[in-house]
DNA sequence: GAAATTTGAGACCGATCGGTCTCATAATGG
DNA sequence: CCATTATGAGACCGATCGGTCTCAAATTTC
């Protein structure tokens, strides 16, 4: 059987992933991770060196959460478009596992300055995200259902900005109609690329 | 002339505008507001009863000051797609006047809990910009510039949430790929809906 | 089940947080 | 130019910040 300690680890890292998300590095202090957790001052620097690590770890933990939740339920899908119209459609129905929003946006404004260990682990998660994605478009170019003078590039980009987007707006406004717009613009698009 | 203190105050919403979008609400302190304008503690809250309404203050401002960069040299244009056209490329080419990147963006996140202040005001900068939007864009229908079965609103939502994800996006990369990726996806979706 | 190790409670630390208050000085109005 | 008011310096406040350390209890190992 596993450590203890192990096990209370991964406890912390869970019960803090949502409280950075919705609070922020700055805006998280270790009273409230104790609150999360049930533990006190002890039983987190046990485990962790310091507030910063603890983020890091938190910050990874949300990111493949994201992740995995916005990949569910797509594999099932052949032919690039079709992939790609899911993936969008995946997003704008389930926007965020985790409470406060996309950890990717998140982090990007949050850490906008100073800390850069949080700020590469986006940094990160973006870029697997768009090579995904131009992996996608460019299958789709080589077997002839998108254009050939497509930039993959571009097409990427411009998906994950305008989800990005329209999910920032959709906080705001308090509801999802930016998301579902953002959507049908996106479908629009999509049939635009594909070949004639 | 003008009192003396009100200088003063002006001076401080002008200094503290981008030290609060650079390091958000949280992670902003008196201290670095004092170093900012170089006032100590009694100076600023002869001016403001509180960080709160300093923030809300240096908010104010500096989205004022985004809306003015973004619609300056636009007024010139006449056609509501040349209008859309120029307003998309103003933002791609000047992003954001304020250090720190998009004001209404970073509040939009900073303050996803708490701070309703903040967030009221985010929310209707947002709206007010979106409305301009949308006005331009019935008008491009009314003048039979733009396809009747378009909705002004999706395509409106559609072109914010492209630009500020696609800032989001070049900040986390460094450089200003995504913002150009973003406005040539603009345009294939706005010559998409110029009338036939 | 005894010995060795891991774990976490919680007192404690200096620094800094946002905010208050006093009072000398500077600006203003007559 | 004097009386009055407006202004801002800076000492001070309690609360809270992130972080350290000791030690008893729980766990693991043999």
């Amino acid at each position: 059987m596993a450590k203890k300690g192990e096990t209370t680890r991964q406890m912390i890292v869970v019960a803090a992933a949502p409280i950075f998300n919705q609070r922020g590095y700055e805006g998280t202090s270790m009273q409230n991770l104790m609150e999360a957790t049930g533990l006190e001052k002890g039983g987190l620097y046990r485990h962790f060196s310091g507030k910063e690590e603890l983020a890091a770890e938190a910050l990874r933990y949300s990111l493949k959460q994201s992740v995995k939740i916005r990949t569910e339920h797509v594999d099932g899908e052949h032919g690039a478009l079709a992939l790609l119209r899911s993936l969008v459609r995946r997003f704008v129905e389930k926007p965020s596992s985790m409470p406060g929003g996309c950890p990717l946006m998140n982090t990007a404004i949050d850490s906008d300055d100073g800390n850069p260990t949080l700020r590469g682990l986006a940094h990160e998660a973006l870029s697997d995200w768009r090579t995904r994605l131009i992996k996608v478009i460019s299958d789709g170019i080589r077997d002839g259902e998108i254009k050939a003078e497509t930039v993959p590039r571009e097409i990427a980009n411009t998906i994950i900005a305008a989800l990005e987007g329209a999910l920032m707006i959709s906080r705001l406004d308090g509801n999802r109609v930016a998301l579902a717009d953002a959507r049908k613009s996106l479908e629009v698009l999509l049939n635009q690329i594909a070949a004639g």
